[in-house]
Parts: structure tokens; C-alpha cells; sequence
DNA sequence: GAGTGGTCTAGACCACCCT
DNA sequence: GGGTGGTCTAGACCACTCG
């Protein structure tokens, strides 16, 4: 394990146990160069990328400060899928409607940048929080990259399983939102009317090396689906 | 100028004046190194920095390369208000229905972190895209920090003001999205029904220090919005 | 195995905040 | 002015990719 990895680790490992609210001050740099034993630059790195994440915010001349969101029960729109998922706050669960693997249509080609005897896995799932349904999402892999699936992988979380068992690692993702109305089907999965409305998210999925390999489609329960996302200022030109 | 934030931004406007598509190869770090004659640590956080932003990816063992959103006409959600802001693709403007000096309601006070006798402004407005009606927002700023608002000042760009004008830096924001259906007063605002679809987002700006200065409540016309959202996997547990 | 990006260090110096 | 975070350097060594 990388050392500025596992200093970001245990400084919000402290931050969530002792349940520090926002604002409160972190040891200064040089106590922390102290207490992990290791160079400026990674600690620096460490509180970088707890800044990146929204864990933390950094004041010039002042301190190192918690932050903080300020409401509950939001999903964590950036940290959802793929990444770190803050699901230990949540429960999730699938309804596993279809597992098969098919030839891509135009719009799956376009996205995953493959061609027609290209072979992709098509899944498709509704999706439960702490029970209630939260989402509706049709997604395709690459076969190429994500070699076999079947009803029980998917049943589960399937970038766990691209992770742990295929050694995948997503490297970035795109997200593309828009807010509709239901049509008739997706309506009825959802336990909604035609025409109530719901959020839609294309998102695809890349490898470290810049591969797609996952092309998804979501749509979202209005009523069951709240969402938070932290900016910050660092960088910028 | 910080060294790393205009090489950052040099390469940016060269993969921007070139025109350059997705996966494009860039200069290795060494040859970056010898073009802008600066240590390789440098190099690195400028393209930390544009890693971060979407602009590029990198792999190790292998390049540099341009990373491109695939799909055009969706606004950028990180960067749509206070921070870089890519309006230069979309003509923003803005009718205003309301600037004015107030005492902060019960939600602001609580999203604020402020008190009775802490007068806010009011802003409110419709907000057009290319010609179209875009969203309607409401915007409470603190006075303590914003001193100054007024009718012209809102009608252009409020956080170029608040930067240029009143050396206001913004540190970092919190952002709350929903689904639900439209109400009679916003729907006549956006030129839509009663219960058509819309996107609530809810939006708190924090200072460099962490002091919130400004809760805003913006509601989209679903037929005219569309966003896009870029994420990394840089960094996580 | 050559090439390329990633990690880590020690240390100098700068910029900002606060009292 | 003392303390704190931010920038930048030079250089050693590690880890991954690809032919």
C-alpha cells in the first residue's frame, strides 16, 4: 500500500470515528510529518486527495479543517459506482431482469467505440435502497474486457466482481444526465406513471488505460433518489 | 502566475487550438520537462491538476493522453457556476425578478450558519441559454461578506463580480440535486405546466475559509438542460 | 529491457493568517 | 513576527507497458 494512501486512509478513518464536525482543525503539517514519520510532499499528497474527495479543506496560513456535508440521506453522486461508494451508509439491493450476451446496436457501438461482431454482455436491473426502488439501469460490457457474467454476479455489485475476481480497474467515467418523463415501461418497473418524471443518466466506464468498456443507462425513481456532489476550487485556471 | 497553473493551462489551450481527440498521445514527462524548464514535480502537478479536470489521462508505463467528452451541448455540472465556468461554448443571460436586502428566512439562516440580524440579499432570476429559458434561481447571499449587490450587477455574472469587484474567492461548494414535478409559479416562469418534470438543485458556496456566504435554489427546465460530469479514480481507498 | 509514469525524500523559499 | 500551508527543486528509486 502506497504511504500517502494509507495516510489518506487514517486520517478520515479518524475523521469518521471520532465523528469530528465540519471545521474543526487537524493536527498542523508539521505534526503530521511527526506522527506518520514521512516527507512533506506526502503528506501533502494525502491532504490533496482527502481535499479532491470533499473529506477535508485546506486554509493558507491557518489550518487544515473537516469538512463536512451538511444533510443525510443523499447518495453520493461522484462515489456511487465504480469508485469508493459510500454504500455502507445505504442498502443495496438488484432484481436481476436480464443477463445475456448479444451483438451491440448502433447506439452501444458508438459508445463503447466497438464494432458489430464485437460481442457484449447486456445486463439489466432494477435497483433497491434500504428497499425502495431507486433506479432502473440497462448496461453493456465490453466481452471482450468483462469476460463471462452470469445471474449471480449480477445479483450482487458487479464492479466488485470486475475488481476482485477479473482484476479490472476503472480508471475514469463519463456522466451525462437529463430529466424526462417516464415512458410507459420504465414506469411501470418503477411503480410510476407514464409521464411522471425521472432522472436519466448515460455513464460510461473506462479503464486505467482509456479502454470503454461499459456503456449504462440509468433511470431514476424521482421520489427515492436524492443526490450530493462536492466541488472544490483547487486548480482552475 | 504559478508555474504548474499556466503550464496547466498551456497545454489545456494546446489541446483546445488543436483541436486534438480523445487518446491523442502527448509530450512524455521528460520532454515536458525540457519544454517548459521546470523540475518533473512541477510537470506532475500540472497534470495532476488537468487529470482532475477531465482534460487528460494518464497510464503509467505507456503516456499522456487527451481525454474528450464524446457528446456535445451538455453543460459541464462541476463547472457551471462560480468555478471555471466553459460558457465560452453557451450565451448565458439573465432576466432579474428580485435583488433586495433582506432577513433570512429560517432555511437560509440554517444553510448559512447565520442569524436573525444577519440581513442577506435576495436574488432571483431566470437564467436563458442560447435564447433559451434555462433555469430560474434564487440565491441568498450574506451581506457581512457580499457588501454590495445590485440590478445591473445581478443581470451579468454575479461570481465574476464577487471575484473582480470584491476579491471573493470561492473555496469549495456543496451540491443537492432532486427530481420532482414543476409548481404553478415556477412552471409559469419556465413557460411550462404544473407537474412537468424538473431538476431541483440546492447549492451552498463556501469562502477559502470555509465560511458559507451563499445558498442558492435553482430549478431547470428539463427540455433545455442537459449535463455532463466527468470523474477520476484518482486517489480512493 | 528500454521507456514511461509514479512515489518519496530533504530542503529552500514563498504567501498568507492572526495576534 | 511567528506559525501555517503552498510552491518548487534535484534526484533516487519503484512499477507498469510494450515490443
Amino acid at each position: 500500500m502506497l504511504k500517502y494512501q494509507e495516510i489518506a486512509e487514517k486520517i478520515e478513518a479518524k475523521i469518521h470515528k471520532e465523528n469530528l464536525t465540519q471545521g474543526t482543525r487537524l493536527p498542523n503539517l508539521s505534526q503530521l510529518i511527526k506522527d506518520y514519520e514521512v516527507s512533506k510532499s506526502t503528506i501533502v499528497k494525502a491532504l490533496t486527495i482527502l481535499e479532491s474527495r470533499g473529506v477535508i479543506y485546506q486554509v493558507q496560513g491557518s489550518g487544515i479543517f473537516v469538512r463536512r456535508r451538511k444533510r443525510q440521506g443523499y447518495i453520493n453522486f461522484l462515489e456511487n459506482q465504480g469508485f469508493t461508494a459510500d454504500l455502507d451508509e445505504f442498502q443495496l439491493t438488484s432484481k436481476v431482469l436480464d443477463v445475456s450476451l448479444i451483438a451491440p446496436n448502433e447506439e452501444v457501438m458508438r459508445n463503447l467505440n466497438c464494432q458489430p461482431d464485437d460481442q457484449v454482455y447486456h445486463v439489466k436491473r432494477v435497483r433497491y435502497i434500504t428497499g425502495q426502488t431507486l433506479c432502473i439501469e440497462e448496461s453493456f460490457y465490453k466481452q471482450s474486457i468483462v469476460t463471462y457474467l452470469n445471474e449471480a454476479i449480477v445479483a450482487d455489485s458487479i464492479f466488485h466482481y470486475l475488481n476482485q475476481a477479473l482484476g479490472i480497474r476503472i480508471g475514469f467515467s463519463d456522466k451525462y444526465l437529463s430529466v424526462g418523463k417516464l415512458q410507459k415501461e420504465a414506469a411501470t418497473y418503477l411503480s410510476l406513471k407514464s409521464g411522471d418524471p425521472a432522472l436519466f443518466v448515460e455513464e460510461l466506464f473506462y479503464l486505467t488505460s482509456g479502454e470503454p468498456f461499459d456503456f449504462s443507462k440509468t433511470t431514476y425513481h424521482y421520489e427515492h433518489s436524492q443526490f450530493f456532489l462536492q466541488s472544490n476550487s483547487i486548480h482552475l485556471s
